[in-house]
DNA sequence: GAGATCACG
DNA sequence: ACGTACGTGATCTCT
């Protein structure tokens, strides 16, 4: 499991903050909850924004003595908290618990301890918020700190860099300067008279106070009176200062859950009128979910097993293989669960699961299941097939909320569901509720489900791999490498691994002196634009990105694939549920990255072979510019398209102003990363990067497009603007993509939202529309009862492994099927391609 | 396990 | 003033 991320709210610190920056805010009896809602603001900003995996908020318990009593006369120095502060804090913990947030709290014991000790014991990276300038003294590579601002929602983001940067401390000179320079807020006396720049100057000359008084006689005048009158003071002030990591707590991390919104966390917000807080969050209006009792019935028996086979074949029910367990169940009540043993001496042997079983798979009953195309290669293994799968609750999640659950356990469980066989059952249900509200069942039963099937297929044909040209190739490049290898180190002066960029950054930056780019973690960027922009500085460069080329090319994919072979043949994983705009995922190997675009890298292609003859290659011409074009009905694009033009020289002449016949190919090129752009969800800086162009020049071309195609530009803001009304964008079959990101206050986060309201319809919909054409090709082919099979989809592109004398049909096929996958206000272009292997095709 | 890099649409 | 194109996966090194 992945380091998870942990936000720790100091609650008294951001309440007494709200409190006295907000003003008065009334609730619907009157009272004064402004703390409250500034608390809930920064808050939920800081879980928007930070997308922790854990939260937790500490609270001082007042009435009690705080931490050594030597010292609590200081502390209880501080203001008393206004009553009208005080009234608001078990309002604040009331919401907290409803939204069933973690709150942990001791009497006797700070908040800024208990937040040292959890996140000092935290394995993983934590995110402290507070307006206490002490909390700095935690900050390292493991905890930032987000410090309040003046108003409340400001933060200041402080890691062990900024820290040294703009206050000129390390994490353990925070309290050596608190102890020094003291703190009036926060009731910290420090050495009278002594300021920050003494401060700055004395730890900057000796470290720490205990060093500064064991030299205090290199100190003079007025200074040292005041160091050696205040000694004790210093000590005290450091000890005051510094935080707990070590405290008495008692918190378990388990339920340190992110908070959750159901109905009554919405009315008691709408009780105290928080409407601004009401409208950003999502609410989840489904009745608070409690573990629902399943009756969970073994099957040990064949008898058994085939009376339940009897019971079950006329029915619809619930099918899933997990371990060496199989569920059943046709009811959301009650299941079967069958172990099936691996020794065939036993009872419930694999082989007579296997018979006993098969009948039931086959028949006509429903079946519904969690991931039927991995469902299906598991029964492979099995000798079992299964027809009839009438759901697949992995697909149905995935169109109602993406990527949120990723196993069958997960899932059933944020149902209310333990057990898997009944939690089958029971979510299917729930799922078709909420994808007939979505709209989304055409979608599921037309398009997602049967691609499941076609999937499958896909996947078991697999793609032939020209073995004995793969070790050729293999021996060709590692010789290329050696050679390459060899002439670096010489030109270095020594031996290093190239492939480190942090050795390499060492050797072409620090050894070689030459001219640096950004900074990474490690050292200096060596990527390929930085390299590039040093071809002529040193002979080293060249032989170095020729090294990274092969280097690429010969671990991903020439030995990269061999672990994946199978009896001569590659069988990719297409990931039908991860994308979040609908598009497919290939891995295991990747086959939608093969490379392409250099001369180098399409040898690659050549390891790929047809098995029945030919690979035909279809590919969607410009599908998504096409799709821009329809959507916004912009009647100078659609008519580019109709009338068979050059998208990207007829937008060169558009926005330069010069005749179609003057735009060079110098212009087309720029055009034509304009158009991507647009694609992409413009940005000017985006634009100049990739056009390698000026920000302003690319200001430039981008106003010049939204003037020339206004319906454009009222298109994307439009999908801005929804995506902003309803939290979600969609495509043209009604494939949703949340974006919450577009209600950020982080402007980066925000940004980008906005971006990927505009790409997601586009990309999204050239994806729905490639899984339509897939179902009619596929059909297509077998009505016309032709044997030659999809084999690869690379998101705009189709292959089919063909026999030769079906080719000249199965071409025709495509091409025709593509193109009449959907409607539009401009025609769709499929183009076809023929060859022995993936270069010709 | 994360980050850097680079392969694709 | 902010700091960026949208969507992926695999491999390598280093912590």
């Amino acid at each position: 499991m992945s380091k998870q991320k942990l936000l720790l709210i100091d609650g008294n610190s951001i309440l007494n903050r709200a409190f006295f920056a907000l003003p008065f805010l009334s609730d619907n009896q009157g009272r004064n909850v402004n703390a409250v809602y500034g608390f809930l603001n920064i808050f939920l900003k800081c879980i928007q924004d930070h997308t922790p995996d854990k939260v937790v908020v500490a609270f001082d318990m007042r009435g009690h003595n705080f931490r050594k009593d030597l010292y609590a006369d200081y502390k209880a120095n501080r203001k008393g908290m206004p009553d009208d502060l005080a009234a608001q804090m078990p309002i604040l913990e009331e919401v907290l618990q409803l939204m069933k947030v973690a709150i942990v709290k001791k009497p006797g014991v700070e908040a800024d301890d208990i937040i040292g000790t959890i996140s000092s014991h935290f394995d993983g990276e934590s995110i402290i918020i507070s307006g206490d300038r002490d909390m700095l003294q935690l900050v390292s590579d493991k905890v930032t700190v987000l410090l309040t601002k003046r108003g409340v929602t400001e933060v200041e983001t402080v890691n062990p860099a900024y820290l040294q940067e703009v206050y000129h401390l390390t994490p353990k000179q925070v309290v050596e300067y608190k102890a020094l320079r003291g703190d009036t807020s926060d009731n910290i006396p420090g050495v009278k008279g002594v300021g920050d720049k003494t401060a700055m100057q004395l730890l900057d000359k000796y470290g720490d106070i205990d060093n500064i008084y064991a030299h205090i006689d290199e100190q003079k005048g007025a200074l040292k009176d005041k160091l050696v009158s205040d000694k004790e003071m210093a000590f005290i002030s450091r000890q005051l200062a510094t935080i707990v990591t070590s405290a008495d707590v008692d918190y378990d991390m388990a339920s340190c859950a992110l908070p959750t919104f159901d109905t009554q966390v919405k009315q008691r917000l709408e009780q105290l009128q928080f409407k601004s807080i009401l409208a950003r969050l999502d609410f989840d209006e489904s009745v608070v979910e409690e573990t629902i009792q399943v009756e969970s019935v073994e099957i040990r028996t064949c008898s058994e097993l085939e009376i339940l086979v009897q019971d079950f074949a006329q029915n619809k029910f619930a099918f899933h293989i997990l371990g060496d367990k199989v569920y059943l169940s046709n009811n959301a009540k009650k299941e079967y669960v069958v172990a099936i043993s691996d020794s065939f001496l036993d009872e419930m042997s694999l082989g007579n699961f296997c018979q006993i079983i098969a009948p039931l798979l086959n028949s006509n009953a429903h079946k519904i299941v969690y991931d039927a195309k991995a469902l299906r290669h598991n029964l492979d293994k099995m000798g079992l097939t299964i027809a009839n799968i009438t759901d697949d609750i992995c697909l149905m999640q995935y169109l109602v909320e993406y990527r949120s659950y990723k196993d069958v356990e997960s899932l059933c469980g944020a149902n209310g569901y333990e057990q898997i066989g009944a939690g089958i059952y029971a979510v299917a249900d729930k799922l078709a509720k909420k994808l007939a509200e979505n709209g989304v069942e055409h979608l599921y039963r037309d398009i997602e489900l049967p691609l499941s099937d076609l999937l499958y297929h896909m996947e078991v044909e697999g793609v032939k791999v020209d073995v004995d040209l793969l070790e050729q190739m293999s021996k060709d490049f590692h010789l290329q490498l050696d050679e390459l290898t060899k002439q670096i180190h010489e030109l270095a002066g020594e031996t290093f691994n190239v492939n480190s960029p942090m050795q390499l950054s060492r050797i072409l930056f620090e050894k070689l002196a030459l001219p640096h780019g950004r900074k990474t973690q490690r050292g200096y960027s060596t990527d390929n634009e930085i390299l590039e922009s040093l071809t002529d500085k040193h002979p080293i460069i060249e032989p170095i990105l020729q090294y990274r080329k092969v280097a690429k090319l010969v671990s991903t994919y020439l030995d990269g694939l061999k672990p994946n072979l199978k009896s001569g043949k590659v069988h990719t994983t297409f990931n039908q549920t991860l994308t979040s705009t609908g598009r497919l995922s290939s891995s295991e190997p990747n086959l939608q990255n093969i490379p392409v675009r250099t001369d180098f890298g399409k040898e690659i292609r050549k390891l790929f072979v047809s098995k029945y003859g030919v690979f035909i290659g279809a590919d969607y011409s410009q599908i998504e510019l096409r799709l821009l074009a329809a959507f916004s009905k912009d009647e100078t694009l659609l008519n580019c398209y109709r009338n068979g033009q050059d998208i990207h020289t007829a937008v060169a002449s558009d926005i330069l102003g010069v005749p179609v016949e003057m735009v060079n190919s110098n212009m087309r090129r720029m055009a034509k990363a304009v158009n991507f752009g647009i694609i992409y969800g413009i940005s000017d800086y985006g634009l100049s990067q990739n056009a390698k162009i000026s920000v302003p020049k690319a200001r430039e071309y981008i106003k010049l497009y939204f003037e020339k195609y206004p319906t454009i530009k009222s298109y994307l803001d439009g999908c801005v603007e929804n995506a902003r009304r309803d939290g979600y964008v969609t495509t043209i079959t009604g494939r949703r993509r949340q974006i919450p990101e577009i209600k950020s206050s982080n402007y980066n986060m925000r940004s980008f939202g906005e971006r990927a309201a505009m790409n997601m319809p586009l990309q999204g919909s050239a994806a729905d529309i490639m899984k339509i054409a897939m179902l009619k090709v596929d059909e297509a082919l077998r009505k016309a009862g032709l044997n030659s099979k999809i084999v690869l989809q690379i998101h705009d592109e189709l292959i089919v492994d063909c026999y030769p004398e079906e080719a000249e049909q199965v071409k025709q096929i495509v091409k025709q099927q593509m193109e009449s996958a959907v409607e539009l206000l401009c025609p769709l272009i499929a183009e076809t391609e023929e060859g022995a292997n993936l270069y010709e095709a």
